[in-house]
DNA sequence: TCTTGACCTCGAACGCGTTCGAGACCGTAA
DNA sequence: TTACGGTCTCGAACGCGTTCGAGGTCAAGA
């Protein structure tokens, strides 16, 4: 493999005058700049570019952490993600978690040996104060409200939207909620989010036995109605945590003969819009863009992006 | 920034005895290690990525382009490559390309310059012969029939199946097919293929106005379905290339309020199961699994996954 | 005429971990 | 007792681009 001083030997030039050549700055003779080009040309030369991130002490790479890729939330996250990180010539490397805390204390590692310059978290098992610890290595993004944790953070505004929607639900005659989450309350701030609307609309906490938790596809989705079913509880009404998940329950629900409860979707997706679901949209595309450009930027800021509840569509 | 060099220093050991020590190699007495890697500790110093992957002449990278990530086909491709990926302790990097010629050149010049090891094509715009010609800076794998290029390919087998799609519309008596393409048949594979099966059923060429191209959404589905009626063409069937796309169909037929024709999807989407939609299931998880494992073992093998018609759902 | 400041180029140090060749030591088999 | 082989450690070279300080040239301004 070539590399530079072999250009610069056969050019009859400095090293540093080839870097400045490849490099297209200044201070090289329009003759020199010339012939230094048609070694490298002839060389088939192109720079390393490990060996550039090295001595420039950066890689332009992001680290994303994602417990699994076939989630909508994810999905959506990473496409504005990605499509900031291209705006700005960084690259996106994906990691891949599943909640293990192991694998989350690996790339933060990562952070540390600097095999990126930045770390995104669109969700999390460690606490925050050790996701905290690491920002002494570079730059951290976490995808939810940062508690007293620091840690600079984009994320869908969700509480007030989930007001709203409770709200809609009282106001239309539905008093017994049900409430599904993917995660426990204790360790998701979303799941968190969803408990304090309910205690702003109907003034306690939600009884740990309306809650199912480990709720994340839409097979959850039937299997939580089963789950209700079995427990001979009667809701008036379910607010799911995704579009699809809300169609696995009214597909429990019909499979055992039963009444379904009135619905709310999130995430906006097309099942949903084919049922007439009302949903929430969290714009986490939006919500992506925004965790990339904080995290390049080093900018230590809290970015809250508004959800949206639609009844109609 | 405490490197290696400080450790051996404060250490009292040579570089190379602390190399040996953090990589957990042999050769280093029981004493040593251990003080070695008190210092270590003390310091809190973490090898850096860059330079090992420089000295190594290796990153541990995988390049993966793609046109949209927003796409089913895309996201499960990618699932499956992160899955294997994960497995094999190599890095995914997402690279966006809208089918962008230049952006293509650029990510083929990041194999030149050694920012991945090797590069997967979800798909492409360049000619085959390009990416071949790339071949030599690293490994470099397709997702479809690599033809005559002899570039290292896994990819959903869909000919066969996109015939026996064609072949069970005709035996059910549909004689007037529509075909709906991501792309036009001149550049694309799939395209190809489904025009290649059209004429094994039906022998001959599909007619270029019964095919609709630049397909990708439900709404360009819709579309679609507006220009067929525009054009005053009647159709007894229509092969859609996702079943987000069928329903869009579905429904710019209802809108215009005239008959849908029989449709048959693909991808095996939460949609086609809601309407019970014929569809065809390409695995693209195992397709993207099959990629990366072809892209890091190097191997020049060509992998075609069969697809399936699901007619029962 | 002297100074100042672009302009051009070079050499060497720097970022940092890996690896190979060599040397020293010790035990065991011949 | 000589040899061979394994264990342990070291130094230096290597992978490769960037950047800073220094030095030389030349023209314009004082």
């Amino acid at each position: 493999m070539t590399n530079i001083r072999d250009v610069a030997k056969i050019a009859g030039y400095s090293v540093s005058t080839v870097s400045r050549v490849i490099n297209q700055q200044n201070y090289v003779s329009t003759a020199t700049r010339a012939a230094i080009q048609k070694v490298v040309d002839e060389l088939d030369y192109a720079p390393n570019d490990v060996a550039r991130d090295l001595s420039r002490g950066k890689t332009f790479n992001v680290g994303v952490v994602l417990p699994h890729e076939d989630h909508p939330y994810f999905t959506q996250l990473i496409h504005g993600i990605t499509t900031a990180a291209f705006a700005a010539k960084y690259h996106v490397v994906l990691l891949s978690s599943r909640y293990d805390a192991d694998l989350e204390l690996q790339y933060l590692e990562g952070l540390r040996r600097k095999a990126y310059d930045a770390l995104i978290f669109t969700s999390h098992g460690l606490p925050l104060s050790q996701l905290a610890h690491y920002r002494q290595y570079g730059s951290i993004v976490i995808c939810e409200h940062p508690r007293d944790s620091g840690i600079p953070a984009a994320y869908a505004h969700r509480r007030t939207t989930y007001r709203d929607a409770l709200i809609y639900l009282k106001t239309h005659g539905y008093q017994r909620i049900g409430l599904l989450m993917s995660r426990p309350i204790a360790v998701s701030a979303t799941s968190q989010a969803t408990a304090d609307a309910y205690q702003m609309v109907f003034g306690q906490r939600p009884a740990p036995e309306i809650c199912v938790t480990d709720v994340i596809t839409l097979a959850d989705g039937e299997r939580a109605a089963k789950t209700y079913l079995k427990r001979g509880q009667h809701f008036d009404a379910i607010l799911a945590n995704s579009d699809d998940i809300a169609i696995g329950v009214s597909r429990g629900y019909q499979a055992a003969g039963e009444a379904v409860p009135f619905l709310i979707g999130q995430e906006h997706q097309l099942s949903g819009e084919l049922v007439h679901l009302p949903t929430i949209d969290h714009y986490f595309k939006t919500v992506g863009e925004r965790a990339l450009q904080l995290a390049i930027s080093g900018e230590k800021k809290t970015i809250a992006i508004n959800s949206r509840l639609i009844t109609e569509q």
